[in-house]
RNA sequence: GGAGAGGUGGCCGAGUGGCUUAAGGCGGCACCCUGCUAAGGUGUUGGGGGCGUUUGCCCCUCGUGGGUUCGAAUCCCACCCUCUCCGCCA
């Protein structure tokens, strides 16, 4: 969420920030925020003059029985006082609640370098390797995949609706081998520390990064009185990880990469991308997570989108990285570059990876915070993530990619040794 | 799942309704003393919020949230977490 004390003195700025996104409520939500802040001051000030008061003479009070003296006359003019206290924190306890539910609505402000407006405004930043051009003989994934017995999309819908596909035989292991490749390379050559965090979490810590209260739709949660919910990413878990806690001056940054499957019950998509993989209720991603110090946060989205890109040109895929529009980031987001891959079979591109810098608005929902130096007041880390990278996408464009008129596919080389094979054929 | 114990400041640990504005110790920081070292002395030392912003004043915070009371670390309720034993189990 955002800084109460910035959109209190700062308010026109965010607004204007905001409106980059296009949000036809924001502008309104702020100014609500304002209001009910006011209010709230208003009340704390009111309640805590007769708190002080209550304090006081509540010593005096012992003071009095002490000394076996009588102090009906004072506790009776407390029980007045004590009244208008509750009556005041009932308001102030409202007042808050309706602040906090506004201030976890309202997204993160985008960085001046994000151009405004939606999708239509997002820009190619740059692109790496040539898109392979249509051939007839080129087949779709969801083709060439049944007819290599590496996916199986009838028998997984039959266990679990659509969306859910199995992959067998070669499919299986080509994607643990993108899972080794993606995560060794993070770990060895990147810097990551690799973790294996929980597939289920708390409402809380799906607070935390953003997907609560807004896109409780999209998510899965489980059935009882756990409050556990399938992550929609390990971005989720990884973020939360030191959520609660202050890191210390030697503690960032931490640069996390982790291998979760992802749950998404993909609620306001439906109908859009129904064939084959694009589009699936559940897959496996990997996915880093970094804390950062607000000044490095920058070049960290930077460097960490060039991670995602190193794992696309180790497999030899055409891609282009698009500078996101305001309108078009997640509500976390302060800046976002997705990649995107060349589907020859789909003939689309198709979003692998999404890098966003969340600025402190993450940290700010899930309270993590580190010292510049021993002794000095906590501030808020950055948070950033960013996928390294999807499977589904990936397996469609190594199978759609690597495709020969013979039907066969001749795997990148980097994927020889996880493969122990160099092809797949039907 | 059953039974029990427990969560206090950076750490250890005292505290069964007002003498706690959380004792004491350790650690950290500052200063003092000691011609080195070791030891010693004094003070200080969490987080959040409000008002003023120059020194400051005040409120909240003893796992979390409610409740009882003039007053709660202390009593009551719910939840979370940790530990021990039993059962079950990959």
């Amino acid at each position: 969420m955002l800084d109460l004390k910035r959109i209190r003195f700062e308010t026109d700025a965010v607004k204007q920030e905001l409106a980059k996104r296009g949000d036809p409520d924001v502008a309104g939500q702020i100014d609500q925020v304002i209001a009910l802040d006011a209010e709230r001051r208003a009340v704390i000030q009111d309640v805590e003059g007769l708190k002080a008061r209550r304090n006081q003479t509540s010593k005096e009070i012992a003071d009095r029985k002490k000394a076996g003296e009588d102090a009906g006359e004072l506790i009776a003019a407390m029980k007045e006082v004590s009244d208008r206290i509750g009556e005041f924190d009932r308001q102030l306890t409202a007042a808050e609640a309706q602040i906090e539910e506004l201030l976890l609505l309202i997204p993160n402000t985008p960085l001046p370098e994000v151009p405004a407006g939606d999708e239509s405004a997002n820009e190619s930043i740059r692109s790496w390797g040539e898109p392979l051009s249509a051939a007839p003989w080129r087949k779709p994934h969801w083709e060439l995949g049944v007819e290599l017995s590496v996916l199986d999309l009838e028998r997984g819908a039959r266990l679990s609706g659509s969306g859910f596909p199995v992959y067998t035989g070669l499919g299986a292991r080509l994607q643990r081998a993108l899972v080794n490749l993606m995560v060794d390379t993070h770990v060895r050559e990147h810097g990551y520390r690799e973790v294996t965090p929980p597939y289920l979490v708390r409402g809380q810590a799906m607070r935390g990064t953003g997907q609560l209260p807004k896109l409780a739709d999209d998510a899965y949660q489980v059935a009882g009185d756990d409050d556990l919910w399938l992550i929609p990413t390990a971005e989720v878990p990884l973020t939360n990880l030191h959520g609660g806690e202050v890191l210390g001056p030697d503690d960032l940054p931490r640069r996390f990469v982790g291998y979760t499957p992802c749950f998404r019950r993909e609620a306001g998509a439906a109908g859009r991308d129904t064939r084959g993989i694009i589009r699936v209720h559940q897959f496996d991603k990997v996915e880093m997570v970094r804390l950062e110090r607000p000044e490095d946060s920058g070049a960290a989205l930077d460097e960490l989108t060039g991670h995602a890109e190193r794992i696309l040109q180790t497999l030899g895929l055409a891609y282009r990285v698009m500078l996101l529009a305001a309108g078009d980031m997640a509500g976390s987001s302060a800046m976002t570059y997705d990649l995107e891959v060349w589907s020859p079979g789909v003939e689309r591109w198709l979003e692998v990876s999404s890098c966003s810098n969340c600025t402190d608005y993450q940290a700010r929902r899930a309270d993590i915070r580190f010292r510049r130096e021993a002794g000095g007041k906590p501030e808020y880390v950055h948070t950033l993530n960013g996928s390294g990278l999807a499977l589904p996408r990936t397996v469609i464009a190594v199978l759609e990619n690597y495709q020969r008129e013979d039907g066969s596919v001749e795997l990148p080389e980097a994927l020889h040794p996880y493969m122990g094979c160099s092809r797949i054929e039907p």
